[in-house]
DNA sequence: CATGAATGAGAATTCATTCAT
DNA sequence: AATGAATGAATTCTCATTCAT
């Protein structure tokens, strides 16, 4: 028994520092190969654990994603919900521009986190099938988002619907490419131009043309 | 597997056919599931033929994969320029009216492909992971795309690389809203009122304002 | 790589025998370590295949439980029906020697297989539970049995049933103890002299003093 | 495992009624799935506290399973005998009725014990292996209770051994069928019947047929 | 052209058990 | 007295692949 020298060392860690340092390894990992694509044992080795002594903590892969995909989503809302204070809430009243400045730091925002960005791209397009786990998630989430935006323009666009479309379409496809150049792409650069054009005067309800913005 | 026995009929397709026949349920399957989420068991079933059988044709699963895309590409090359006879060809010159043409088209063709286009959507998020078997096809794809675009857009717009990446982006994202929407989402409408944004006079260049369109 | 000379001898054994094989060494296997006691591996290697291998033929543990017994039964019918072609048979009149000598040969026919009576007394038990994927399979066989047995004993006893249930019991207790012993108890003898007590004149109907049989 | 925050609330028995706790319920547990069928989770969690919680008190599986049996036995002796006071001491006199009497009696007590019987039953079709860690008890057990049954029937049966074995047979057979009907078996009602029959004169000395009884 | 038998690698998960607290 | 964290070994089963037929 020469050569491998493995570590005996049982490394014991507390619950929460655990569970946390899981769950960040899967968020990069997931994110990197997709929930089909990665296996437990990849994720325990990055954590220097068995897949067993993994498995204790969330019981099962399925219920692991289904953890991760509450955790990101939690910590995401906090986050936006604190430089902003606003995008969603239900009463604040909005204007043009705190519009524009909601959508631009939410993109500035995403692009400190890249590895979320990753995930829930990836998620999003593998649970588009319905035998996935997250399937039922992400449609929710979808039509959430949608509706959620629609309201946000409802007061300024004469098809707010449509717009909210646009700009979610257009978040995800920024996103994409921009993840797909490794990181290269100025995100907020592009996202600004495309929003402008977006949320332009010429789009907006037909009394946008004598008041402009 | 023994034990269930059902047709005996060892059906002896011509090699063409069956490569078709696989290539097709495959386009289908990997667009639902995934590379990483499919089987070739699965795929196998569907085409009424055994595992074994199904890698006489492909080799193995990677390969199967790569003669798939190449495939596809082939096919929605050549179909674009039947319909248009032009988009990404070098020489001919544009206007921005054969333009929107071009992409309205590209758009109302993918609507009769949903299974084509899951697939490239499925496929382009898993391939995003430098260790996907299809992550360098794509990454070039992307590359090629966005130049192609660029070189089109140049004699109209004074930031074509942008315009080319908000029109990927807007065109990635709303398909992506069509697809899981259930095709209920009425993708060209969508499209059409995006890209009027997107392809707008206050877009082009400076003498667009004098200049008609 | 040495000293582990393993076999590289990939054996090709046709379907059926391989079934045969796989089935024979199963129900010895079962008989001695019941359904929750084997494992797949053990049987693989008993049959010099890999664990994949095996399943390739039975698709699960359970399927092979339920194959085993089915097979079992089927050959226990086919000899039982052979060697006195009757016990069972709607119509056939029985005397009470016909009777006696039917099971008596049953008996002796269990006698040559100690490796089924194993197995039906370990599933037995072990099936007693519902959740045990024999449990359904044991209790209307249980059912049945008694029910054949209580028919056939009607013309002859004021308490078929009765009687029936002592035959069972007797004829199952007795096959335990033979098992325990190292089928050192003289298995044939012991029953006939149950049997004697339990047929006896003294347990059929009132007729039975005068007319003896 | 972590995750399902369920009880706090850390229970701390005494150290006997914890035991007697856990022994009650590996009773019922191990009488349902067999030794090999159940786990210590399954346990632990019957009676509420955690697997190393259990094993703290009889510090592996196999050790559990021998004190349980232990403890049955003891109880079960303590029963019979305080019931009847005799069955197995050796020096007091029997007559065939007080013989009859202690079955009876026996039969009665195990009615009142489903779950005892159930025990007994199992471990009794598993233990048949040599390999199982309660053989040599079970083997043990059946040679003394042949031995001291035989012994009791000695001055009333020129068979006293094949008598002892048919009784054996008999309850243990009979046993079974009330366990497998549910507990719907008037299991006193056959036994009497069986007893009757298996201890009748005509299965006595010679000299039964005189002086009945 | 296609199958049937088989494999080796790896998947998720369960299990008995250990040990520091 | 009992837990919580962790493990190593085992379990069933799936998968891509091979190869003789």
């Amino acid at each position: 028994m020469v050569g491998k020298r493995k570590k005996k060392t049982r490394t014991r860690l507390d619950a929460h520092v655990r569970r946390q340092q899981i769950l960040g390894q899967a968020a990069d990992l997931i994110g990197r190969r997709g929930y089909y694509g990665f296996s437990i044992q990849d994720l325990a080795d990055r954590c220097r654990l068995t897949g067993a002594g993994l498995l204790y903590y969330f019981g099962s892969k399925e219920r692991l994603l289904i953890e991760l995909i509450e955790d990101r989503d939690r910590r995401t809302a906090a986050a936006v919900r604190a430089e902003i204070g606003l995008l969603g809430e239900p009463n604040k009243q909005f204007t043009m521009d705190s519009i524009r400045q909601a959508f631009h730091a939410t993109v500035v925002h995403n692009t400190t986190q890249p590895e979320s960005v990753r995930l829930f791209s990836k998620l999003h397009a593998e649970a588009m099938d319905p035998s996935h786990p997250a399937h039922d998630y992400f449609a929710a989430r979808r039509a959430r988002v949608i509706e959620s935006y629609s309201r946000l323009l409802a007061p300024f666009f004469s098809q707010p619907a449509t717009t909210a479309i646009q700009l979610i379409a257009m978040m995800r496809g920024l996103e994409d490419l921009w993840l797909g150049s490794g990181q290269t792409l100025d995100l907020v650069a592009e996202w600004d131009r495309a929003a402008a054009l977006l949320l332009s005067p010429s789009a907006q309800k037909n009394g946008a043309r004598r008041a402009k913005r």
